[in-house]
DNA sequence: ACCTGAACACCGTTCAAGT
DNA sequence: ACCTGAACACCGTTCAAGT
């Protein structure tokens, strides 16, 4: 708490530091709580000196997600029972998304953040939906309407924080949210398959 | 732009002033540019004088998405090919929000945002789906799937600010965008149709 | 390269006061 | 009720400098 440093003192603060720390902030205090400068004070350095390690802070975003992401379980890409395997395959995504839900939205809103482990996902989803008989424009729609749906459902999902002033009508537990989920999920691959 | 005023002197601002300058304010500058301050601005006002017309920069953005699904195509909700209405439905809806998708993302954290006009949307899904022999739970499963769908949809095309950086790939355009948004939805139509 | 102090150019919102 | 001036408590980010 104390610890006083002069510059060029190093902190012992790496990439990897700051976004696992970011995480625990997000837990903690949500996304309004997310900043530069209440991460920076966890790390015991001033707000400035992240950006050594950070380029902004949609970067930093970006690079939670991706964290995050590498959360997934993983499966055999060339699995016979793609149908099965791509099932499991989002719905593990949705679980770890929903996670930091709250951050989710902001996912969206930047288009996916092609980093590598969503780039990694997006090539299993293919290699899964080739199995399957799906390929070129039809697999690339697909692809694309399997993570809008994912990333939407767990968007949604996100809650309120906590001081709201929203009508505490028993919000949907994790294993409810799943069910959903899996439903509509199933929907889809079920319309995919037939394609 | 030099209007003087004293304070107490109405500036002839209403809510519905408020929320159509947003819109136009957000089409000009983006959701960045969207700021109570710059508004205010437009509008000719000090920046604390929105409060008499809003409660919080949130709300507004809820009203702003609101003012705008008032522009969804009405359909009959009880005709009797309720699939083709119900794709018409939220075709129109995912147009509308193409609009101002930046702000899209927002819709999705706030959890939808029960205005008037997304009420009145979501009930005319239930009839349809009501006319289609699906009720009770599974209906309400498959206008979560359709909205999530739709919304995640829209929040996914959101453009880049003008000025980004990401490499300029040639955006899909709204054509596009509106073919992708039907296959999908057709898939998840064929899904909820067979259940 | 890695950090600090200080500053810039903003935010949303509240408070007290005026008509 | 509707507005203003002033202020509060923040933001992300940059710049110059120190080691």
């Amino acid at each position: 708490m104390v610890e006083r440093r002069r510059p060029g003192q190093p902190a012992g603060i790496t990439h990897a530091r700051v976004v696992a720390e970011a995480r625990e902030l997000l837990t903690e205090e949500g996304v309004d709580g997310l900043t530069m400068r209440a991460l920076a004070h966890r790390l015991g350095v001033a707000p400035n000196a992240l950006y050594t390690h950070v380029r902004t802070k949609a970067q930093l975003v970006d690079d939670v997600l991706d964290d995050l992401l590498a959360g997934v379980t993983a499966i055999d890409p060339d699995d016979p029972d793609w149908r099965g395997a791509l099932h499991a395959l989002m719905r593990s995504s949705h679980a770890v998304l929903l996670e930091h839900a709250e951050l989710v939205p902001l996912f969206l809103a930047r288009r996916g953040a092609r980093e590598t482990n969503a780039q990694r996902l997006g090539e299993s989803m293919l290699r899964l939906l080739a199995t399957g008989g799906v390929e070129g424009r039809l697999a690339r729609e697909a692809q694309r309407a399997l993570i809008v749906y994912t990333i939407g459902s767990a968007a949604f999902a996100a809650r309120p924080p906590l001081g709201s002033n929203a009508e505490t009508e028993a919000l949907p537990s994790v294993d409810e949210l799943t069910r959903n989920f899996d439903q509509g999920l199933a929907w889809l691959l079920a319309g995919i398959a037939r394609a």
